[in-house]
DNA sequence: ACGTGCTCCTGTGTGC
DNA sequence: TGCACACAGGAGCACG
């Protein structure tokens, strides 16, 4: 479920909480989640340090450690971030920063589908895993290039992450009810004009979201989100939503407003 | 170059 | 009540 909006919020969440304090601990309750990188190593990389700044790529999320290492995360499906004092261990803590003074940060993660590993930057992470530019910081032009050279639908050029970065199930459907874009058009087949359209409603629905919290039942009435599942109607016409598997995933859109 | 289906996982909800 | 099972969907992969 972690979209961009999440991984921004879990952002500003790692802004506000855990910045500047010194890591005396590192503990692993699952390897798993560090895709290879042993403990020891994490640890050894971590220990004394603290977290000095953060970024952000698509679905990823970085923290600077001191000394230009970064840790980059990326929370799956069910993947978010815990802060607290004395925290208590939850079942599903996988991996937890302990600071200072008892605080300490937790990677929690039901399903096991979230990664932590180091990077030597950003850059260099993103380039590795072929990442297309970040759905919220790509120009306009580069947007519709993009869509426009690629014969897939327009729902999995959306979703491609490298193509754009950051944008997944929920969000793709919400930007394209926005931009009234069925979700099976192909993506070489829309105009200059719908490109730019689907651009604007990307960005809208982006922001929207983040100042929402990522909370797709926050999103307005007049989104999609907030009716989106079984039996959940059209905000515009009233009319029953389609409910279809697009690209491998469960799609929602409206027929009539929606049209092919 | 595209769509499809499988796999990794486990909590949640539904039906018998 | 308890069991079986579908479902959720991010990402990487094999296959046609």
């Amino acid at each position: 479920m972690p979209e961009l909006p999440d991984v921004e919020t879990f952002r500003r969440f790692v802004d506000e909480t855990s910045l500047h304090r010194k890591l005396v601990d590192v503990r692993v309750f699952n390897r798993r989640v560090l895709n290879g990188l042993s403990p020891q190593r994490l640890k050894r990389a971590l220990q004394g340090q603290s977290f000095r700044s953060t970024a952000r790529h698509g679905k990823h999320l970085f923290v600077e450690v001191d000394g230009s290492r970064w840790l980059a995360l990326h929370f799956g499906m069910t993947g978010y971030l815990d802060f607290g004092r004395q925290r208590r261990t939850g079942p599903h803590d996988r991996v937890v920063f302990v600071f200072a003074e008892e605080y300490s940060l937790a990677f929690v993660c039901a399903r096991l589908f979230g990664r932590i590993t180091l990077a030597d930057s950003v850059e260099g992470f993103v380039a590795d895993k072929r990442l297309g530019p970040d759905a919220m910081a790509v120009s306009g032009e580069e947007f519709a290039s993009r869509i426009r050279r690629s014969k897939a639908t327009i729902k999995s050029i959306l979703m491609d992450q490298s193509q754009l970065s950051g944008i997944g199930n929920l969000y793709s459907d919400e930007i394209l009810f926005q931009s009234r874009i069925h979700p099976t058009f192909p993506g070489h087949r829309l105009t200059t004009e719908r490109a730019a359209c689907l651009y604007r409603n990307t960005r809208k629905v982006l922001r929207m979201a983040i100042g929402r919290k990522a909370d797709p039942w926050a999103m307005p009435q007049s989104c999609l989100l907030p009716h989106r599942e079984r039996e959940g109607r059209c905000p515009s016409c009233r009319a029953a939503l389609t409910r279809q598997t697009v690209a491998g995933r469960t799609a929602y859109w409206c027929p009539r407003c929606q049209r092919k």
